[in-house]
This record gives structure tokens, C-alpha cells and sequence, in this order.
RNA sequence: GGUCCCAUCGUCUAGGGGUUAGGACACCAGAUUUUCAUUCUGGUAACACGGGUUCGAUUCCCGUUGGGACUACCA
């Protein structure tokens, strides 16, 4: 039975490295956080993994606030809103970690070792398949194989150093993982991991479990590139006597590239022409700019609902989920095993549907900032109008703009193939005559445009259904748009006599 | 190479010892729309393979194959 969580006060924890923009994955790891903390009522804790100085990218943090911020996803504690347990930056805990470091190194649990890059390099030529552990250790340069003296003047005369984690083979290891049930391995196959690096600064695996332990994480909710490394964690709960209050650990399913094998990355996503990235970002190093989902035109709803549907599922035919139904149905259960390849077709599906569902007066916004920005004037009546015309036609907020821009800017010219195929003597015929009353007509409408054009074509002894097509092109210049009388009705009779009349005397001349 | 993880339509997935193997996206066809899109209806399409266990396996077990992750003083 899984009563555990509630019992104890669920708290997890998203916990990025700043080395530059958030990926997309990232922001599903931390969506299944944030639903188990507010499913449960826990807390939602961000803590940012900063420890190699050497990746560091400035704004890198700010991104992901940003981006955490986009989705909706509030955190309750940790970088940002702060909490009892700060600092949550990493690089500002520093002498937390090398006290506890310090701790492993006097129970025995963790040793000083002294080896150079060269040293290691040659202990891996030596043996194939080397790693640093019991088989290779003793051949080290280390606190098991030098002596005490030795190592205290090498510390004491600041010699570059590590400490590692002192792991005994022959035992076997168990994590037990939320999503995977019982993994077992055995310590002889794990190394010696660095515990604290030369520079002073904790690895991964020392910081994240002394941090998770002191801010009372409850589950480690993380990607399954992390699985492998897991029974080291397991290990290092034991050898600082943590065992009881260890965190259940969730390992997520990757999300993989759509064709293909293989982590989701920024390469296939640029390859095929989609975002990778929440927000835009550009990399201050080499000043390349990504696009991001938010400015490609995703709503955060569509985004979120995408997401969460790539891995987990709620058992029932539900597809449309709010962040409160959300909440409601997420489970840590029906989270699959497998990884899940990334479908940009079902986010975009996801992405309209939240558009549609959005009321007019906001959808008519977006084409109003549009026209702001091309300096077009327009009335909130007529946005509104057009926007509803157009509003089972979009993907996109900017496709407002993309496909309404024909109400506004009149075409220049005009589509080849379909000019050959319905641009005829009866066209033209009709359409000198549908000009010449068009225009007479005040306050025209849909209606009143469908019944004159049909009195015209009678007039002209021709059939709607050949001449139509030409109407169309005279007025938008190709085929594809919104009904062809409401087009007229928001262009108003004088727009469409004059785009009729230059449509004539442009392909008559040709 | 080693360790670990994974395996149902093209994709996301439901299901589970006996089912017409269900849904969604995509795709195809028809209807509506005097265009395109929408909408509606219908359709194509999956249990990787081989052994067990069993009266019966897609489901349970083992193996194979395939795929993935990890294999740094990166996270």
C-alpha cells in the first residue's frame, strides 16, 4: 500500500544546473514535481545545481525562473521565493558539503586521494574496462595507499586533492525506484565516485543527496539518466547514516528524438525545425539565438497538457486537461516506463485547441497588437469580426495576423496556377458586372453580397460555381481563406470593387 | 566493451492469461463547406522474435534481438 507519502509531508525539489537554457525535458521533469507537491499539498522546492564553475552561463538562472514562471509552474520554495533551508544555490553551500565530506573522511566511508588526470588516464589504459575501485585503487595515489604522514603534509602543503567515495565490492544495492520497481547492483561494479572535486567544490552526488537530506526532500523525481548513478546515492544515504529517511526516488522516461533513436536534443530539433527551448534564448558565449515554444506561438496550457501526455497518462480517455485536472489526476503510478518520442504534430493539435477555446475578445487581441505593430489602424469591432472569422483556421496567435493581413493589405499579385485554371472569359464577364454594383451597396453583408453576386451571375447568364473561384482570386489573390462572402463583408463593397477592378486590369493585360 | 533501463498501430498510449486488442494525434476516403480550413462519418494500421509455464499466452518467466541511458574532478 502506498501510504507513505501520506504520512510524511511531501517535498520535492526541481533541481537545474545553470549551463544554459532550460530544456524542454526539463520543464516536464519539473511539471511531474509540481503536480505531485500540489497533488498532495507539499512543496514545491527549486534548488539550482551550480558546482562546476566551469559551465556556469550567466542568465542561465534567470531563464529558468522565467521559464517555470511561463508554464505556471509556482514554486513554493528555494531559488526565488527562498525558504528555512537556504541558501538553494549550490556554490553558496560550499562548506556545507565539505564538512559533510569531511565526516565521510573520519568514519572511513570517504578517502583523500592525490591522483593526476595523467594518473588516472594511465590506470584506464592499463586495464580495459578500469574504473576506479577495489581492483584498482591500492595502485593509486591515495590516503589507502600513502601514508598518514604523507597524506597530512600533501593536504597540509595544499596539494590538489579529491575525496572519494570509499565503495566495498561484493554487496549488493538496492534502490528502489517509484517507476521501475526493485533495481539491484552489485558495489563491485560501482567506482570510487568523486565526492568533492579539486577546486573545492562538490560533485553532483555528494550535493544532491546532503542537500536533499537537509531540506527534507520526500521523492527524487529526475530523468533516468540519473538511474545508473542512483545506487551510489543509495550508498552515500548509508554512509552518512540516512538510510531511514532516504527519498523514494522516481526515475522519469526520457524523451526521445521524433525519428530516430535517441535523447531529444537542440540538433534535432533545429534538424527539424522546431523549438527545443520554452522561451528564446541566446547564447552569450557564441551569440546564437534559439527560438523558443513561447514565441513560436504555444500557449503555456497547450505546452503543459503535451507534456505531462509523454510519459504518463491518466487511465482514461481524457486527452484536454486544465492544471487543476491536472493536479487532480496525477499519479507517480501511471507514469510509464518507456521513453516517449517527442511529436511536435500532437503538441501543435494541443495548441489550437487551447487557442479556439480562448474567447474572442482575447483572440482579437492578438491581431490588434499585430496591426499596432505594422501601424495599421482597425476597430475592436472589426478585429473582432475578422478573428472570427479566422478562428477555426489557426495554429498559432500570429496566424490572426498571417491570415487576416488580406483584410488589410490588398494583394499585388496573384497566384499562377490558379490563375490558369480559373481565370476565364466568364469570369471576367462577371466579374466587371459584380464590380460595378459591388461597390453601390451600404452596409453589405454576407447575405446581401450572396445575393448579388447570384443576381449578377444570372444577369451574366454564368454559374456561381465557375466564376467563384476567380472572385476569389481577385479579391485575396489565391485560393485559401475564410468564406468568400464574409471575406467581402469585412472588406466592405468599395474595397472589393477596387481589388476587382485592379485583379481585371492586372491578368487582362497578361 | 561494461553496468543498468526499456519494448502494444507511424507517434502518444489503454488493456491484460480466453477481448472484434480500445482511445488520441497523424494519415487516407466520403459527407458538409460554391475554395482552403473547420466539422461529421468511415477506414488503413500494433502486441519484436524464440523458448518455456498453462487447457489457453500479446499478457507471467527465461533467452534472443532491437533500442536507450550511464560509463568525467559535467550535471
Amino acid at each position: 500500500m502506498y501510504l507513505w507519502p501520506l504520512m510524511t509531508k511531501v517535498r520535492v525539489r526541481f533541481a537545474p544546473s545553470p549551463t544554459g537554457a532550460l530544456h524542454i525535458g526539463g520543464i516536464r521533469t519539473a511539471l511531474y514535481n509540481f503536480l505531485l507537491a500540489r497533488k498532495t499539498g507539499g512543496t514545491m522546492i527549486l534548488r539550482i545545481e551550480d558546482t562546476d564553475q566551469t559551465r556556469f552561463v550567466p542568465g542561465a538562472e534567470k531563464y529558468i525562473l522565467e521559464s517555470l514562471a511561463w508554464v505556471g509552474i509556482k514554486i513554493d520554495e528555494g531559488v526565488g521565493p527562498g525558504g528555512p533551508h537556504a541558501p538553494y544555490r549550490q556554490s553558496e553551500r560550499k562548506d556545507i558539503y565539505s564538512r559533510y565530506a569531511s565526516q565521510l573522511v573520519a568514519d572511513g566511508k570517504a578517502y583523500y586521494a592525490f591522483d593526476t588526470e595523467a594518473d588516472l588516464e594511465e590506470m584506464r589504459k592499463r586495464t580495459p574496462n578500469a574504473q576506479y575501485d577495489a581492483a584498482t585503487r591500492m595502485s593509486m595515489k591515495n590516503a589507502l595507499t600513502l601514508s598518514k604522514e604523507e597524506v597530512s603534509s600533501r593536504i597540509a602543503g595544499g596539494a590538489p586533492h579529491v575525496v572519494r567515495l570509499l565503495v566495498s565490492p561484493g554487496q549488493e544495492v538496492l534502490v528502489n525506484d517509484l517507476i521501475r520497481g526493485e533495481v539491484n547492483v552489485s558495489t563491485s561494479q560501482l567506482d570510487d565516485k568523486v565526492l568533492m572535486k579539486s577546486d573545492g567544490m562538490p560533485t553532483y552526488h555528494l550535493a544532491n543527496v546532503v542537500d536533499d537530506h537537509l531540506m527534507e526532500i520526500s521523492h527524487v523525481i529526475r530523468g533516468e539518466e540519473w538511474l545508473p548513478s542512483a545506487p551510489h546515492h543509495v550508498l552515500l544515504y548509508k554512509a552518512f547514516g540516512w538510510e531511514s529517511s532516504m527519498p523514494r526516488f522516481a526515475h522519469l522516461p526520457l524523451l526521445l528524438k521524433p525519428d530516430g533513436n535517441g535523447k531529444l536534443s537542440k540538433r534535432d530539433a533545429d534538424r527539424m525545425g522546431f523549438p527545443i527551448f520554452p522561451l528564446n534564448w541566446t547564447d552569450p558565449k557564441t551569440n546564437e539565438t534559439s527560438t523558443g515554444f513561447r514565441e513560436t506561438g504555444y500557449l503555456p496550457e497547450a505546452m503543459i497538457n503535451f507534456l505531462v501526455m509523454l510519459g504518463w497518462n491518466p487511465g482514461t480517455p481524457q486527452e484536454i486537461f486544465s492544471q487543476a485536472e491536472l493536479i487532480e489526476a496525477f499519479s507517480l503510478e501511471r507514469v510509464g516506463k518507456a521513453g516517449a518520442k517527442f511529436d511536435i504534430l500532437k503538441a501543435q493539435w494541443y495548441n489550437q485547441h487551447y487557442l479556439r477555446a480562448k474567447p474572442i475578445a482575447e483572440l482579437s487581441e492578438y491581431l490588434l497588437s499585430a496591426l499596432k505593430n505594422q501601424n495599421i489602424s482597425c476597430s475592436a469591432d472589426r478585429a473582432i469580426q475578422i478573428v472570427t472569422a479566422l478562428k477555426d483556421r489557426v495554429t498559432y496567435p500570429q496566424d490572426f495576423w498571417e491570415q487576416g493581413k488580406l483584410f488589410f493589405v490588398a494583394p499585388d499579385k496573384f497566384d499562377d496556377a490558379a490563375v490558369s485554371r480559373k481565370w476565364n472569359a466568364e469570369a471576367v464577364k462577371f466579374l466587371k458586372a459584380f464590380r460595378d454594383e459591388v461597390g453601390k451597396e451600404p452596409g453589405l453583408n454576407a447575405e446581401r453580397a450572396k445575393g448579388l453576386m447570384e443576381e449578377v451571375a444570372v444577369s451574366q447568364a454564368v454559374k456561381p460555381g465557375q466564376v467563384l473561384a476567380a472572385l476569389r482570386i481577385a479579391l485575396t489573390g489565391g485560393m485559401a481563406g475564410p468564406d468568400l462572402m464574409q471575406t467581402i463583408e469585412i472588406l466592405g463593397g468599395e474595397e472589393t470593387a477596387r481589388r476587382i477592378a485592379f485583379a481585371l486590369q492586372s491578368l487582362s493585360a497578361s
